[in-house]
DNA sequence: TCCATAATGTTACTGACGGTAACACATACC
DNA sequence: GGTATGTGTTACCGTCAGTAACATTATGGA
């Protein structure tokens, strides 16, 4: 039981934006960010970056290595991971816990069509085959 | 353009327990709403329970119609609808758009079986394809 | 040695918002 | 006309994200 717990609906604007950077440009120092920030006309204090960094670890989205003194922080798991993640929630909340209700959903709100659906769980499970035949098993 | 910005993640977990009830009993009094919210060891006041809902109203997730001066709400649109648009947006926030990206994303952390995937992707878009014969294009 | 510099740690204020509810107001029926 | 039933108004409180000042520590050079 990794009480694996983060809820990235627990997430406020600017952590999340920060999250996104740390995606794209891991490993990154505190005043990198703070420079990466500024650069999307998000001009914010020293200490404000790093206490939202320091949040973001200690909900589990981040981590940190010293090197020379100097915290790098890093996406504690990859976007992808997160994202399902989020789905799963949604599912349970929104779908009775059905996915195939929530696949519906999202043909029926327009983000995905039925097309696109079928040819992508193709590429998906052709994908998931190879590497499971690689994986040995 | 109807402006329809809702965020299903913008709920609290009240407010979410109520949408659900919405989607199950709809249309409900707000006293019918207290009365089931009792039934899942939730005891609120009368009033608390009508705030909520009219939150909810206010927020674009629920409608009223009158009935012998009473109100008889209703959920304002279909929980897979709620479903699509909240997936929407973890998909631009945490998969830079892609949809492929999220469906992995599910497959990695388990939502979702590769194998489950394509079967529904075929049910979906057979039904699909019914529809779009039925309904004349 | 001692200070300036570059990091990190601590603490806190503020505004939004959700949970919760008291209290006021209206109306229909006896 | 007053009581019962239902709706409208207002508000308090706790939590949390955004924001940041200020304190502390270590390190390398004068």
């Amino acid at each position: 039981m990794t009480e694996d717990n983060h809820d990235p609906a627990e997430l406020g604007e600017l952590e999340r934006s920060i999250l996104q950077l740390l995606w794209r440009r891991s490993p990154i120092t505190a005043e990198a960010m703070r420079e990466a920030l500024e650069e999307q006309e998000r001009p914010l204090k020293d200490s404000t970056v790093r206490t939202v960094l320091r949040r973001l670890e200690e909900k589990g989205y981040a981590t940190h290595a010293v090197e020379n003194r100097t915290f790098l922080y890093s996406a504690a798991e990859p976007a992808r991971m997160v994202a399902g993640r989020a789905v799963k929630r949604i599912v349970e909340r929104f779908c009775a816990g059905s996915v195939e209700a929530l696949l519906v959903g999202m043909v029926d709100s327009e983000v995905l069509e039925p097309e696109e659906l079928t040819r992508l769980a193709a590429r998906i499970a052709a994908a998931r085959a190879k590497k499971a035949e690689k994986g040995g098993l």
